[in-house]
DNA sequence: TAGGCCATCTGGTCCT
DNA sequence: AGGACCAGATGGCCTA
């Protein structure tokens, strides 16, 4: 429902003192993004109980050597974990550019591109079925094409979520979960219900 | 202005 | 031991 259209991030305190190592930015107005004013009030769980990289943890630093050390690798671990995310939105990314979407104006957030492309695969699979069985009409002979192995493996997984539907609560996915009409007629209305932005 | 989404930092845990 | 992964916290940006 939001444009993401942002301009790239500022650089944080952490970023700048990866920039400048060993130089202090301690006038920087609370501008980077969350995790970086540590000796502020609330801080995350981990980082209330153990001082983080507060003026406890400081304290409790030995030579300065040691802190040095201990703050490069926390800056090279942050460096680590920002290319993680950055891979991961990259595949974010290549995952929206092939699932077919109403939407083209406006980018899909994460948990849609995610179940968007979950119920675009049940309804392409669906639609294989379909024409393989429509090829072979005894589903249960085994033939050289990769159809019915395919419906097998798709039926057992068929039958094993409906037991798990089941026993939890079955009640929003319907019962019709074997028809392709139902994963198409399902990702339709999915994909024009983003639309409306709900 | 509230709420959604996101990037980033961070410490803990798992894995190689 | 060091890197990857994870989840919580936080603040910024954007839209309704």
């Amino acid at each position: 429902m939001k444009t993401k259209n942002r301009p790239p991030r500022r650089r944080t305190p952490m970023q700048d003192a990866e920039a400048t190592p060993g130089e202090q930015t301690p006038d920087r107005p609370q501008s980077g993004s969350g995790g970086s004013e540590l000796t502020k009030g609330l801080r995350s769980r981990t980082a209330r109980a153990s001082g983080g990289r507060g003026e406890v943890s400081r304290r409790r630093q030995g030579s300065g050597g040691r802190r040095e050390n201990s703050v490069q690798r926390r800056l090279e671990s942050n460096e680590r974990e920002r290319q993680r995310m950055h891979k991961l939105n990259n595949a974010f990314q290549a995952l929206r550019e092939v699932i077919p979407h109403v939407r083209a104006d406006k980018k899909l957030s994460k948990i849609e591109t995610l179940t968007l492309a979950k119920n675009y695969i049940k309804s392409l699979t669906a639609t294989i079925l379909t024409m393989s069985s429509s090829r072979l009409p005894g589903l249960e002979a085994p033939g050289p094409a990769p159809g019915p192995k395919l419906y097998q493996h798709y039926h057992h997984q068929q039958q094993q979520q409906q037991q798990q539907q089941q026993q939890v609560a079955g009640a929003m996915l319907g019962v019709t979960e074997d028809q392709p009409q139902g994963h198409l007629q399902r990702y339709s209305t999915q994909i024009h219900s983003f639309r409306e932005g709900s």
